[in-house]
DNA sequence: TTGCATACATTCAGTTTTGTATGTATAATC
DNA sequence: GATTATACATACAAAACTGAATGTATGCAA
């Protein structure tokens, strides 16, 4: 039984990817064999090679997954659709939870990425990339808190760019709480207070703005 | 030239595990061998399985070294010396910005504990006792909001609790931050804006308590 | 100063993993 | 309907790592 058709090749690799996943999370990226994916896939190590180069192509393989899932929240903090750009900083972070709720893959993903990868060697440049989710978080807070400011939706005397890192900083927190810890009502409640810490008196007790 | 003096053998000891923390943090825990890490310390595998059962024990006791560093300005924070507790937080964040700055072991036992580990199998107990200083920090901070609150140093309307999670999650963000950015200036800002938020009217602008 | 425990070095056997090379049935192409 | 490229499975060789077993020179106690 091979050569199949491109439906089933496709369905063949999606499958190696899910069972990546699976024993990454389980195993830990660096001790998961080739042949240990492949058993779980219900192939050989033969399938792997066809379709990717290595370990570490697989790997990137399985990240993209996750990628595709929560860069569009990333921007939909940007856009204009509420009054006040802090309600839609709240959004963007209970959102995020939300996902991490109710996608297990996606949440297997960010745990091997934190604590089941060894950033060393050919994995050293996924580092970079793996820290590029913040620094692309970090330079969107700083244009949304500096639009709050203009208008007037933030607390005066505070800084857009030291709230931006503030806020940056907490969401790196948060979500390594959450993976951790698995408290969702504790996040949601700290986000809302995290962004009320600084809501201007122009609608300090209004949050209807959503 | 066996048999050394117990100064000697200390010696040894102490380079094994200087030897360690340099490799993991080049090579990553997993792969990196006890014949290289024998190799750095100038000895031969045959010391090493005689100070260490195995590479488990040989990373506990490197994680030892930044443990007893870090472990006593954390309860720095719940002593009476200063009058305003808002300040012993600051000061607490600010000395761990400052031990990441002056010492490069601790701190690479920080990287090394973030990025160059996998907590799976004999690992994975390590993951939990890892996380405790963050449960060790999150209790103390409850206690010095709460003692904040009390005494009408805490901006009205903040719960400490919340405060609480609020300052443990940007600890921990901040942490990540230092480590991959290097930008120990950024990090101070941003710790005194943080502790300003949530100053309250009695000496907000009177930071002189320290 | 004899004897023993110490503090390693050296050697060995066994397992695991990797990359590649080769075999092969079949879907796709013409 | 013959051919070809595909999508794997199977087999092989080489390297790396581990734990344990053994060897050994010497500090130290009696």
């Amino acid at each position: 039984m091979v050569r199949k058709t491109k439906a089933e090749t496709e369905r063949t690799r999606i499958g190696i990817i899910d069972a990546a996943r699976r024993a990454f999370h389980e195993f830990g990226v660096s001790r998961t064999s080739l042949e240990k994916i492949a058993r779980i896939a219900g192939v050989t190590r033969g399938a792997i090679y066809w379709h990717f180069k290595n370990k570490t192509e697989l790997f990137h393989a399985m990240r993209e997954q996750a990628l595709n899932h929560t860069s569009q929240i990333k921007f939909d903090m940007l856009s204009e659709d509420v009054q006040n750009p802090l309600d839609a900083i709240e959004r963007f972070l209970l959102e995020l939870i939300e996902i991490l709720k109710n996608d297990p893959s996606v949440r297997q993903i960010f745990e091997i990425m934190l604590w089941r990868c060894e950033y060393v060697g050919e994995f050293a440049p996924v580092l970079y990339e793996a820290l590029r989710p913040r620094r692309d978080i970090l330079s969107m807070l700083k244009i949304v808190y500096e639009r709050a400011a203009n208008r007037g939706f933030l607390r005066p005397a505070l800084d857009p760019e030291v709230m931006a890192y503030d806020t940056m900083f907490f969401s790196t927190g948060l979500l390594n709480f959450t993976l951790s810890a698995d408290r969702l009502l504790q996040a949601q409640e700290s986000i809302r207070a995290h962004i009320a810490l600084r809501r201007g008196d122009r609608r300090a007790n209004d949050p209807s703005g959503g």
